[in-house]
DNA sequence: AGACGTCCTTGACACAGATCAATGCCACGA
DNA sequence: TCGTGGCATTGATCTGTGTCAAGGACGTCT
């Protein structure tokens, strides 16, 4: 396993780390004047960016192994929240960042994930901006399958830690129509779902194609 | 001015460093199949999420002195495309990061740059995925005169290098609907227009209003 | 095991913004 | 200076998804 904070990383900047027990549905408790940086050790949970508080948009969900970097308040808030218990390593950025100059690598591992967080912030607003309530369905799906998905035969099963209304917090729908996609999708037997959050993926290529992906790949 | 890429830093990495001249309207001519940083000497451009060649989500719109960070193909295709004439220094993103490990200043201002460009997409999707037209273009002309704004006593003066579609296809919305919310923005005396690209912001707090930010600010 | 609360599903209707269509204006070149 | 082509504006209509409302299922707690 290919850890970014690894125990020779952890051994020079464990100093400014905070451990942190977040249970279920609890908000970290940052800092909202300085950007954090949070390691998620265990668990599961969700980077929120409120405008009001009954209009938020999901920024991203984040897994195990996960550095998720929380931006300080500005014209909007941003709160990280745990989407099942979690255990969090929590470093004020700035700190951190001139810290770690003294371990280049690590360093470097940094902007590898800070590079990978932005990819995935820029597949979303392709997705937010252009893509019909199916399509979005489908590209979350398929993005799932990609970070949390376990192989299944043919089919990929999915336990997914979010509720219908974080899933459309997080690609811009209501909860009505996420729930109806999952439906739709159940009707085509693209999709089995077995209690609230278990979602078995039958078919990968027919996701694929309803996900409105690039038609000629090079 | 403190540009990330400065005399000295470029003394060490110069030599991966590939100049370009594009001019207004075409693409850079980078590799598909590696990420690429590319840094913006002079001029402007956009980056585009392109899901179809009629279906593409401006990802960022980038000045001089911005570096950006441009993704490899994967579902779906990145294009950097200049709106106007551009100088660009354009470097393979993984080698750039290998190579500058020996100078950590270097590498924390990308960093910090990139995490700048993390948060400018974050509140992208906020954007895209939870507010309304009108409020979608106050927060783009709010956002263009903190980047690219020139004081004009209370107002604030921008010259936008980019197109009615390009505005629409950073914020989700239609030519039309951007057009006629600039309509409704003159009706009310919150902007003037001149010509097609020079926008004159007249009310800055009554725009901040419309752009749904956060009441109450901690 | 049963009951309760929360979350999910389904239906009917409304509306913001897309689409289709026509006209007008700006900026560039001859 | 005048013409030309693309871009912007405005209007009419349509539609996907939001909103409102009711019922059903899951999972938890006693």
């Amino acid at each position: 396993m290919n850890r970014v904070f690894d125990r020779s990383a952890l051994r020079g900047i464990g100093t400014f780390a905070q451990t942190m027990h977040v249970s279920a549905g609890g908000d970290a408790p940052l800092d909202r004047d300085n950007a954090t940086l949070v390691y998620i050790v265990a668990g599961a949970a969700k980077l929120i960016a409120r405008a009001a508080i009954d209009r938020e948009q999901v920024a991203a969900f984040n897994f195990a192994d996960d550095i998720v970097m929380v931006p300080a308040q500005g014209a909007h808030a941003y709160l990280l929240q745990a989407l099942v218990d979690c255990e969090l390593l929590v470093f004020p950025y700035a700190t951190l960042r001139d810290a770690v100059q003294v371990d280049p690598a690590v360093l470097a591992r940094l902007l590898d994930n800070c590079d990978n967080a932005l990819n995935r912030c820029r597949e979303k607003a392709l997705v937010l901006g252009r893509k019909t309530a199916s399509e979005r369905i489908a590209c979350f799906l398929l993005s799932m399958a990609a970070r949390i998905g376990v192989a299944s035969g043919a089919a990929v099963l999915l336990d997914l830690p979010m509720s219908r209304r974080d899933i459309g917090d997080g690609i811009g729908l209501t909860i009505e129509t996420v729930s109806r996609q999952f439906s739709l999708l159940r009707e085509d037997h693209l999709i089995a779902t077995q209690g609230r959050s278990k979602v078995l993926l039958l078919d990968l290529p027919a996701l694929k194609q309803r996900a409105g992906y690039l038609k000629n790949r090079a």
